[in-house]
DNA sequence: GACATTCTTCTACGATTGTAGTAATTTATC
DNA sequence: GATAAATTACTACAATCGTAGAAGAATGTC
């Protein structure tokens, strides 16, 4: 399943609260897109078709619920990322956790806990 | 600097050895994607065109050099990447490195290491 | 029940992408 | 220097993508 760009945004709209309505995922996007309300409509139409999302009517309004959970879609799209933009290597993945400002100090934390704990299992 | 995903393919290709011929770059993709000379040559002219490569004619050949540097590439797609399609949140992938790609014991302690060294002079 | 509002469906259109063919030009070879 | 081989420049074309308008149908409101 690939989903391009603008969809990844509606997906990660649904994902958030579902089900919910073209009203609410329009409003959801809003801050990063100021799509239109008939382009949410488009996005929502093609995802259905490409089935990652449901539809069904309650009278005349449709509501959305998705079809393709949030971790399969991520786990796929990481292993393409990985393979065709980062050709395969670690190194970049490692230096945007350490580098990256955007990582707050409990996200570092955390992730310092899951490696950790992984390590135990092993 | 956005590039499409057979774009990348090429210039990962042309980082891995520069300068280098249309010819040798369509040998190194050859084994992940079997495009005809003139494909090699038509994602080359839009890469020179975006002032990611640059070229170079040596009599009736040309020689390619990427002018846009991987690192900087990487660095700008991870973070699109991260915020478009993790909507930024780390821990896939975390996961991806934990489980996914098993990375070793020694690639762990070294991430550990850097998240906790980053910690501390936060 | 007329009018406004909301939602839907259908259609569209330019840009980008993947993919490559054709014809022209240069270079190498005999 | 004629012929073959390599390389280039130019053109093409269908699929997908981002973006949305127009027109119609359902619903709400006075």
């Amino acid at each position: 399943m690939k989903l391009s760009e603008a969809e990844w945004q509606i997906m990660n709209a649904l994902w958030g609260k579902y089900p919910a309505t073209a009203k609410e995922i329009m409003e959801r996007v809003y801050h990063d897109n100021k799509w239109a309300y008939t382009t949410v409509k488009t996005m929502l139409s093609r995802l259905v078709n490409k089935e990652a999302v449901i539809e069904k009517k309650i009278g005349n309004t449709s509501i959305y619920n998705p079809l393709l959970s949030k971790e399969k879609a991520q786990k796929s799209a990481l292993k393409i990322f990985f393979n065709r933009i980062l050709d395969g290597t670690v190194e970049p993945l490692m230096h945007f956790l350490t580098d990256e400002k955007s990582i707050s100090k409990k996200e570092r934390e955390k992730i310092i806990q899951l490696l950790q704990k992984k390590e135990e299992t092993k």
